[in-house]
RNA sequence: GGGCGCUUAGCUCAGUUGGUUAGAGCACUAGUAUCACACACUAGGGGUCACAGGUUCGAGUCCUGUAGCGCCCA
C-alpha cells in the first residue's frame, strides 16, 4: 500500500495495463460450466471495412455492461466477437483502391480480385477489433469469427443447400432494385429514399381508334416510355371509362399499346392515366402481369439504354435519355407541360446513385418459420425492449415478401449451384432446377466439374449474418459445436442492436434459429436469443444522423484519448435513455471523466484519512464495524447504499442504463462525497468513532466500485486493487455485486429514526449555509450560532457538535431561550440565529422573512383548501390525506415561528 | 395514405401504478485557493410541463383533438 495516488485520475496507463492483465488472465473466455448459468451475447458483427463510430460505442458499451454484470453475478459469461465481410461495401472499397492503380476488377479477373480483397482484409480488417479493445469490450477474442472464415462459409452454403432441398429457394425473373453503378441487385434495405427535385412531364398519347384525340399522361421518367406496353386507368374513372379496351400510339418506337383498367391506378395523381412500363417499375410490372402486357426492357445493366429504345437512344445514359426523350416529345408536339416536381427516389446506399427497378434473373428465398417467428415475439418467448418494436416486427412479418438472396458481386459466399455446360440458363424451368442432370446443388460441387459451370453470383451478406447466433459456435459441424459449447450457450441471452436492422437481421436470425436449431424441440429452445434490446440512434447536436459525409461524428478514439474509455462510457450511457434517439453532447463525456476523477479522489482521500484496515473480503470489512458505534450518518449512508444496490438490480432487469448511471452518480457524489465524507472529516478526529467510520467508508467504496464496474471497468479495477479489496491475480469482475445479505447477516440494521436524524442534520447545515450566504458570510468559518431549540434537538446538536460546527463553518453553537434582533433560519432541529445583532440590517432581514412567510402562506392555504374538500378526504388514500395534514401542521408551525421572528424585529 | 415516437429550465434529458411545493447534468449569477478533488466546493436565479378540450377530489402523468419535429412502412 505504499503506492502514491496522483491527485487527478490519468486513464491512459491504467486502461492499457488492466486490459492486458485481463487478457493475460483469460478473464473474458467463456467456458462451459454445468454448475453455472450460461449467459451469452453475440456481437452484431461490424463491417470489416468499418472503423469505430459513436453508434458502435453505445452498442458495445451496453453489451459490455451486460456481460460484465453477468460475470459478477457468477454466470458463465461469453461474448462472441466477429466481423462481417460486407460483400458490396468491401468490394466497393477494394475497387476504389484498384481504380487508383487504373484497374477494374474485370482487369484482374475473379480469382486475382478476391486475392486482393483478402489482402485488404488482412491489413485493415482488424482495425475495429482493436478499437473495441480500447473501449474495454470484454469479448472472448479467441473466438473471433469472420463471416468468410472457412467453417462459417460452410455453414452458409450448407443452409443454402438445405433450404433448396426443402423447397424454400427458387430462381426467378423478378423486379429487383438494381444498382447500375455496381451492377448488382440490392435489397430494399440497401436503398435509401431521398427527396429529389425533378420535373413532372405532361405528355399526350394519341388514341389509335380515334385519330386526333389524345389522352394526357404525367410522368417523371419519359426515358422509359420506349418500354411502355400499355396505359392504365382506374376502372371507375368516369373520364376514361369508354376508352378501356382501345389503344394508344406509343410515340417512339411507334406502336399501338392497349388501354387497360386497373384499380391500383391513383385517379388523383396527374391526369389519372398511368403509363405502364412493366420492365422498369414494380407497380407497372404487377399491372402488366394482371393484363398480360408484354415486358419490354429498354435498359442495359449499366444504366444506359439499349437498342429496343430505338437507334437514337441506344447507348445513351438514362439521364441523358430523359432529356432527349422530352425533347423528342416536344418536337412531335406531344409534350403538353413541364412542371417542377418533388418526389422520393431510391438511391443505392453504397454507390449513391439512383437505383433502377429492373427485371432480372435472381435467386429468391421463401422465408421459413414465419408463423413461429411471429408467435415467439407475440407470446413473449422473445422479449423486445422497448416493447413497442415488436409491433414493427410483427407488421413486417405479416406483409413479408420473398427475399432476393443473390448479388452480382464477387466478394461473398458464392452460390453453390452448378449448371450443365451448354444449358440456356434463361430458359430454366422450376422442374429443370430440380433435375440433377441439368442443375447441381451441393456443398462439394459436382464430381465432374469439367462439365459444369458454377453460378457467378454470391449470396446477400445478410444471408450469412442471419446464422450468427449459432454458426459462430461451430454449427453445423458437430465436433466444432461441442467444442464451442453451442448446446450450453444457445439460446443466447440478449441481443443488443439498432432498430434500423430489425427486419434484415433480427427477424431473419429468429427465423433461421427456428428452422435450423434443435428441430422438434419447443420454441424456447430454438429461438436465438431471449431478449432484444434496441438502442437509440446517435445524432449530433442539431439532431442529424451522424454520417461520414456530414463529418459530424466525433472520433471515439479521440474522445477516449481525451476523457478516458471510462469517461466516454459513462458519458454516453448517461444520455442513452431506453430506446430513444440520442443527441450527442460532448459535455456528457466530460461529465463522465469528471465523475471518474471524483471517484478517484474519494478513494485517494480514504487512503490519506487513516490506516488501511482489512479489506480483503466483505466479511472482513463488516467485522471491523461496531454496530453500537454507528451514528446517524452511518445509518443514513448504509441505508442509501442498500437502496442504491436494489435500484441498480431493478435497472438491470428493466434495461434502464441511464437511470442506473444517474442513481450511482447521485449516491456516490451527493450522498457519499458531499455529505458522508465531509462529515467524516470531523468524526475522524475522534478516536472513539474513527475506526468504524473508516470501515464504513471502506464498505461504501467497495460496494460502489462493484456496482460501477460494468459501466466503468478500468478505474474500478484499479481502485479495487489500490484499496486492497482484491489480491494480485484476482479481479473485481468475479466478485458478487451486492452486500445486502452479508450486511443483514452481520447484524447491521439501519434505524429509520437515525436516518431521519441525519436528514435533519443535513437540512440544518444547508439552512445555516444559506443564511450565511445571505449575509455574505459564506466564506467565514468562525461565526457564532445561537440555537432556540427543544431539549431533544439540543441533544442531537450536542452529540454532533464537532461535525455541525465544521459543516456550518461555526465557531460555536450556543443554546438560548430566546434571541432577538439576529437573523435566523428555521431548521428541523429548531431555530438557529446568526450572532450578528450589532450589524443586523433589519429591513433586509424583514424582507427575507417576509418572502419566506409568503411561500408558507401559499402552501398553507393550498393544503387547507384541499383538506376542506370532503371528496378529497373521502376518496384519496389515507396516507396521502395524512401526509397533507402533517405537512400543513409543519408549515403552520414554521409560519408561527417566522411571525414571532418578524415581531421581534419590530414589525 | 398507414404506423411509431417526441414536444418538461438557455441546452441535453429524468419524472415509476395519477398524489404534498416538477428534478438532474451542463450553462448562468455570486462567493471560495478550506489540510481528496477548481475535472472542485458553497449558495442562488431560471419552468403557463407544445396547444385546446375531457375524465378525476387531484393531471407533466390517463383519454380525445390540434400543431410542430423525427423515424418506419406503402
Amino acid at each position: 500500500m505504499a503506492t502514491e495516488i496522483s491527485n487527478s485520475y490519468d486513464p491512459k496507463s491504467v486502461e492499457s495495463k488492466w486490459y492486458a492483465a485481463w487478457q493475460d488472465a483469460g478473464c473474458f473466455s467463456g467456458r462451459v460450466d454445468s454448475e453455472r448459468e450460461p449467459y451469452c451475447i453475440v456481437i452484431p458483427p461490424p463491417n470489416v471495412t468499418g472503423v469505430l463510430t459513436m453508434g458502435h460505442v453505445l452498442n458495445n458499451t451496453i453489451q459490455d455492461i451486460l456481460i460484465r454484470r453477468a460475470r459478477q453475478e457468477g454466470k458463465s459469461a461469453l461474448w462472441i466477437p466477429g466481423t462481417d465481410h460486407a460483400g458490396l461495401a468491401t468490394q466497393t472499397r477494394v475497387e476504389k483502391v484498384l481504380r487508383e492503380e487504373g484497374l477494374t476488377r474485370h482487369d484482374l479477373g475473379r480469382e486475382k480480385f478476391l486475392e486482393r480483397v483478402w489482402e485488404w482484409r488482412e491489413r485493415h480488417g482488424n482495425i475495429i477489433i482493436e478499437q473495441l479493445k480500447r473501449l474495454g469490450a470484454s469479448c472472448d477474442w479467441d473466438r473471433t469469427v469472420f463471416t468468410m472464415d472457412p467453417h462459417y462459409s460452410r455453414a452458409v452454403l450448407h443452409v443454402f443447400v438445405e433450404l433448396f432441398k426443402r423447397g424454400h429457394i427458387y430462381r426467378g425473373r423478378r423486379m429487383v432494385n438494381w444498382c447500375p453503378a455496381s451492377r448488382t441487385a440490392l435489397s430494399d434495405e440497401e436503398v435509401i429514399m431521398k427527396p429529389q427535385r425533378g420535373i413532372l412531364y405532361r405528355m399526350r398519347y394519341e388514341i389509335v381508334e380515334r385519330p386526333g384525340t389524345f389522352v394526357e399522361i404525367s410522368t417523371t421518367r419519359p426515358e422509359t416510355l420506349m418500354g411502355d406496353t400499355g396505359v392504365a386507368v382506374h376502372p371507375e374513372d368516369e373520364r376514361y371509362r369508354d376508352l378501356v379496351g382501345l389503344h394508344v400510339w406509343r410515340p417512339f418506337p411507334r406502336e399501338a399499346i392497349p388501354i387497360v383498367a386497373d384499380p391500383v391506378v391513383d385517379r388523383e395523381f396527374g391526369t389519372g392515366v398511368l403509363k405502364i412500363t412493366p420492365a422498369h417499375d414494380k407497380v407497372d410490372f404487377e399491372i402488366g402481369q394482371r393484363h398480360n402486357l408484354p415486358i419490354r426492357d429498354v435498359l442495359n445493366p449499366d444504366g444506359t439504354l439499349n437498342e429496343l429504345a430505338g437507334e437514337e437512344f441506344a447507348g445513351m445514359d438514362r439521364f441523358e435519355a430523359r432529356k432527349a426523350a422530352a425533347r423528342k416529345l416536344a418536337e412531335l408536339g406531344l409534350l403538353v407541360a413541364e412542371e417542377p416536381y418533388e418526389n422520393n427516389v431510391g438511391f443505392s446506399e453504397r454507390a449513391d446513385v439512383p437505383i433502377e427497378p429492373r427485371l432480372s434473373e435472381q435467386w429468391f428465398l421463401r422465408y421459413p418459420r414465419v408463423e413461429e417467428a411471429m408467435q415467439a415475439v407475440r407470446d413473449g418467448v422473445i422479449r423486445f425492449h422497448p416493447a413497442r418494436w415488436s409491433k414493427v416486427y410483427l407488421n413486417w412479418l405479416e406483409n413479408i415478401q420473398d427475399w432476393c438472396i443473390s448479388r452480382q458481386v464477387w466478394w461473398g459466399h458464392r452460390i453453390p449451384v452448378w449448371y450443365r455446360k451448354g444449358l440456356d440458363r434463361s430458359k430454366l424451368t422450376e422442374a429443370d432446377l430440380r433435375d440433377p442432370e441439368k442443375v447441381h446443388v451441393s456443398l462439394e460441387g459436382p464430381p465432374d466439374p469439367e462439365n459444369w459451370e458454377q453460378d457467378e453470383d454470391v449470396l446477400d451478406t445478410w444471408a450469412s449474418s442471419w446464422l450468427w447466433p449459432f454458426a459462430t459456435m461451430g454449427w453445423p459441424d458437430e465436433a466444432a459445436a461441442k467444442q464451442a459449447g453451442l448446446d450450453y450457450f444457445y439460446p443466447t441471452a440478449t441481443l443488443v442492436t439498432g432498430p434500423d436492422i430489425i427486419f434484415f437481421w433480427v427477424a431473419r436470425m429468429i427465423m433461421a434459429g427456428l428452422e435450423f436449431m434443435r428441430p422438434g424441440e419447443p420454441l424456447e429452445r430454438r429461438i436465438p436469443f431471449r431478449d432484444v434490446y434496441f438502442t437509440g440512434i446517435i445524432r449530433d447536436a442539431q439532431g442529424r444522423k451522424m454520417s461520414k459525409s456530414l463529418g459530424n461524428s466525433p472520433d471515439p478514439l479521440d474522445l477516449i484519448d481525451r476523457y478516458g474509455a471510462d469517461g466516454l462510457r459513462f458519458g454516453i450511457m448517461s444520455i442513452a435513455p431506453q430506446g430513444q434517439d440520442i443527441r450527442f453532447a460532448e459535455e456528457r463525456v466530460e461529465g463522465g471523466r469528471n465523475f471518474c476523477n471524483k471517484l478517484w479522489n474519494a478513494c485517494r482521500f480514504r487512503r490519506i484519512s487513516g490506516p488501511a484496515g482489512d479489506n480483503s473480503s466483505l466479511d472482513a470489512i463488516l467485522g471491523r464495524i461496531d454496530a453500537a458505534a454507528l451514528d446517524a450518518n452511518d445509518h443514513a449512508i448504509l441505508s442509501r447504499l442498500l437502496e442504491t444496490e436494489e435500484a441498480i438490480e431493478k435497472c438491470f432487469v428493466e434495461y434502464e442504463f441511464s437511470r442506473a448511471i444517474q442513481t450511482l452518480y447521485t449516491f456516490f457524489w451527493n450522498d457519499f462525497c458531499d455529505w458522508y465524507v465531509e462529515v467524516s472529516k470531523a468524526r475522524l478526529q475522534d478516536p472513539a468513532q474513527r475506526d468504524t467510520c473508516l470501515a464504513v467508508q471502506d464498505l461504501v467504496i467497495r460496494q460502489a466500485l462493484l456496482l460501477l464496474h460494468p459501466f466503468i471497468p478500468f478505474i474500478t479495477e484499479e481502485l479495487w486493487h489500490l484499496l486492497g479489496y482484491g489480491r494480485e491475480g484476482q479481479f473485481i469482475q468475479n466478485v458478487a455485486p451486492g452486500c445486502r445479505d452479508a450486511v443483514a447477516a452481520a447484524g447491521l440494521r439501519t434505524e429509520p429514526a437515525l436516518v431521519e436524524e441525519a436528514q435533519a442534520l443535513k437540512a440544518a447545515v444547508a439552512a445555516v449555509r444559506a443564511l450565511k450566504a445571505e449575509y455574505n458570510l459564506a466564506g467565514k468559518r468562525d461565526v457564532r450560532l445561537f440555537a432556540v431549540v427543544e431539549d431533544a434537538a439540543w441533544g442531537v446538536i450536542e452529540r454532533n457538535e464537532a461535525l455541525l460546527q465544521r459543516m456550518m463553518g461555526a465557531a460555536s453553537i450556543e443554546r438560548r431561550d430566546s434571541v432577538e434582533g439576529a437573523p435566523a433560519t428555521l431548521t428541523p432541529l429548531g431555530t438557529l440565529h446568526l450572532d450578528l445583532s450589532a450589524s443586523l440590517d433589519v429591513a433586509a432581514e424583514r424582507e427575507r422573512l417576509g418572502r419566506e412567510m409568503e411561500k408558507l402562506e401559499k402552501a398553507i392555504q393550498g393544503a387547507r383548501a384541499r383538506l376542506a374538500n370532503e371528496s378529497f378526504t373521502a376518496k384519496a388514500p389515507p396516507a396521502v390525506v395524512e401526509g397533507a395534514r402533517r405537512q400543513l401542521a409543519e408549515n403552520e408551525a414554521r409560519r408561527d415561528e417566522i411571525a414571532r421572528l418578524l415581531k421581534a424585529l419590530g414589525s
